[in-house]
DNA sequence: CGCCTTATTGAACCCCATCAATATCTGTGG
DNA sequence: CCACAGATATTGATGGGGTTCAATAAGGCG
């Protein structure tokens, strides 16, 4: 059990979490500080580049992670190579299947990301004994799976036009923090994703999804600087063209 | 409070939920019997005809319901009249959303039902006090989550044949409990969807579906009698024809 | 600059949607 | 039991949105 300093340190937050955005909004903000201090014991940061491969699909998972920084995509892949992103985590959410060895999506960094990366006995035993942080994991699965569904009625039912503008009001949604539904109505990020991740995350092809972002380029529905900067002068212009 | 006679009964499982499916695999497993008898008190049986709304998109919800028999359809529609249908609920499965007050889909019976409903303040109140009701809650939402991803690749990468394949086996795994992989490798079932609802399922039309439906019969991997009764005499061929 | 990766643009094709007609099912009443 | 009507499903013909194949352009980094 090794908490020879646990008496002395039981108040105070560790270092690793001090500066850690998911301490607050993301599931450690169940924790006290000792359950913290427990729990980061057996934590590690890891970084990684764009395009690493975090776990496979049909990998027998370890850890769960917390994104601290970037994206992480959660893909599925067909035996014949077809693909499709079924998920985008960003800060701080939560990246694992808890209540299952064997993950069915694969998670791949999208970004340069930072995780903090945990046992998964670690957190399973926690959990059992802190129904807060189901209680957390539990809100962060809803809003995945209220996520997943507005996706599935992207994915069956619109154009390729409302797919991309779609995507770009989710990504504006996610990554500007300063725009708010009444606040300023425009919006500019660096897209985490490239041109094959966006096809692979709307179901369509390089081709379509850059022949889209012209369109809507032409229709100064958009700016792009650069390929990867994009800059939205109306939010809800867009959001019209999503079909919303 | 109103406990009078819970002295006498508290060690008696509700007459109501006796002979409920959901009382061991569902929510209610998670509840013991005075429990159970607290909440069957503000609980109602509903059925309803194949065809009712249960609930609309942007409803404010205040039940809560479990699926006792047949199928809800929970669906997204968009401002033209494009829909989607997001979810399947089969028993016993939990219909509701914990956490917001405003619902995000709207819910319809695609069979005629059988409903346990209650009211949403007896169940939140139940789920703060009973950490493994939540816990249950969290592995269906998990499931949910991930059932919704392996419709996401359906819905973005397969063709319009796989598709069809695809919706069918997945039917005949939840809806004929005989079949196991290792079992008898046919199936047989009455399709608890209409033509409109499948197409509505998978991001098709009417017509693309019956004619891939035709596509299967004549190809034998499928035998369809009035419309509705569906037989596959080898589980693992379809299987194949819907990619996986 | 030069090389490789990533993105855009063009042309032809194809799968699925659309429009339209026919067939089948279901339930009701004669 | 059959006839009828409305709903549901199948089948056919045509067209379009998105894919595919191919070439060019732009970005990133040594």
């Amino acid at each position: 059990m090794q908490e020879k300093r646990r008496d002395i340190h039981n108040s105070e937050t560790p270092a690793l979490c001090r500066a850690c955005e998911a301490r607050h909004s993301g599931l450690c903000g169940a924790l006290e500080h000792d359950e913290l201090l427990r729990l980061s014991r057996h934590t590690t940061i890891r970084q990684a580049p764009a395009g690493t491969q975090l776990i496979g699909e049909e990998d027998f998972v370890e850890t769960y992670a917390n994104v601290l920084k970037g994206v992480v995509k959660l893909t599925k892949m067909m035996a014949d190579g077809r693909q499709q992103i079924v998920g985008l985590q960003f800060a701080p959410d939560f990246v694992g299947r808890p209540f299952q060895a064997e993950s069915r999506v694969s998670a791949e960094a999208a970004s340069d990301v930072v995780l903090c990366v945990f046992p998964k006995n670690s957190l399973d035993a926690m959990m059992k004994e802190q129904p807060n942080m189901e209680h957390r994991l539990l809100k962060q699965s809803l809003n995945e799976l209220d996520e997943a569904r507005e996706w599935m009625l992207t994915l069956g039912r619109k154009t390729a036009e409302e797919k991309v503008a779609s995507f770009l009001y989710m990504i504006a949604r996610h990554i500007d923090p300063t725009h708010d539904v009444d606040a300023q109505n425009a919006a500019a990020f660096d897209l985490p994703l490239t041109r094959a991740d966006i096809a692979d995350f709307l179901g369509l092809t390089i081709e379509t999804v850059s022949r889209q972002l012209t369109k809507l380029r032409k229709a100064d529905a958009i700016v792009i600087e650069a390929n990867r900067r994009v800059s939205i002068p109306d939010v809800m212009r867009l959001r019209e063209l999503s079909g919303n």
